[in-house]
DNA sequence: CAACGATACGGAACAACGTTCCGTTTAGCT
DNA sequence: AGCTAAACGGAACGTTGTTCCGTATCGTTG
């Protein structure tokens, strides 16, 4: 829980062997990952690393801390994303919607990462909230302007939204011709008051 | 794969312990799945019943036959009622709308039926394939009727739109927080040509 | 109605998974 | 060099879904 912030400060480790095995690890998930899928098997990724369980488990305590680590650059950049958008869109809608595009490339590019993204199933509540701590905050922004600008409906909030695209992301990757990009665009479109 | 059609037939067995076993299975799925959600391990309804696992799995060779079977009465309800909404509802869209609300209600009450519904899980194929013979067909006869009414946009499937609101039920009965039914009316909602 | 063969039964056993635990090794300080 | 705290590996545990087969039982047939 307080590992939110840097990577320079949790990483430091009296050992450097301890050092090298947590970089060896984050490097073999993220290449699994790829292959496999956020899915994989824990025992890939170790002996893909040529480390033992024991050694995964506790630079990453759950399979979650795993998938924090290996995504964070990139979450990071999402949410960095969020303000930058929202100057240079001709519209708080325009911005809302090219960012939601980017959240959903970003979820889609991750073989089953949005499938684990809802939290019900146990050991992911971290990655769930990780998610949502450093998001909602950006998606609520982008909300509150396109609501402020009268574009959109007042009834959905940030959190209900996010995870509802989410949701539209999962399984998209397997299925070509489930397109979860055009269809978050239609519920972008949705919240839109007409009629 | 030839299970498709009545209840009648194919509960027809010589022995009339085997009949009352699959009768007495069915049963305690139904009660373990309200109770613990369609998740719920495969020992737990065995047990429940008061049968071993070996019965079990002779009756349904997968999870998903049992599934399907709870639930074929109610989705042959939600079939059935697409083309009576489109008699009696004022415009195609309408009756679009109302039948989306009928499914998702469906898929939101029984806990984690739609998690389970993306079949890229192994085993659940059968179940993924039964419920989109089942109600894609009708699903298409409504938005052919809406696409030709010249109300909603034409670049969206009916799977894709069904896969998209199935995805958006996934964990609706764990957190009142997320409101599905809603979320899949404004994703109807952004099916309408405007702008 | 008795015997027999097909059918169904129960649950032990298997495989794959995430996670825990602990005896062993080793890095880095004194 | 020696010592200790830290890190290591991987066997072992608990929980899944699923398979398998020796045993019990039903329904028919002589």
């Amino acid at each position: 829980m307080n590992e939110r912030d840097g990577d320079a400060g949790d990483t430091a480790s009296r050992r450097k062997d301890a050092r090298r095995n947590k970089e060896t690890l984050l490097e073999a998930a993220a290449a699994v990952f790829v292959t496999s899928g956020v899915d994989a098997p824990v025992r890939d990724i170790a002996s893909r690393a040529g480390v033992g369980l024991g050694t995964l488990y506790r630079h990453f305590p759950t399979r979650a801390d795993l998938i924090i680590a290996v995504y964070r650059h990139q979450v990071e950049a999402c949410a960095e994303a969020g303000p930058a958008l929202l100057e240079s869109a001709p519209t708080p809608h325009d911005a809302l919607r090219q960012w939601i595009d980017l959240f959903v490339d970003f979820l889609v590019t991750k073989h089953g990462l949005a499938a684990v993204l809802r939290s019900d199933q146990s050991g992911f509540e971290g990655l769930h909230a990780y998610f949502l701590d450093r998001l909602v905050p950006v998606c609520t922004q982008l909300l509150d302007a396109a609501r402020a600008a009268g574009e959109i409906r007042e009834d959905i909030p940030a959190l209900t939204l996010m995870r509802g695209v989410g949701n539209l992301c999962i399984g998209a990757e397997a299925d070509p011709d489930y397109d979860a990009r055009r269809l978050a665009g239609v519920l972008v479109d949705g919240l839109c008051r007409t009629r």
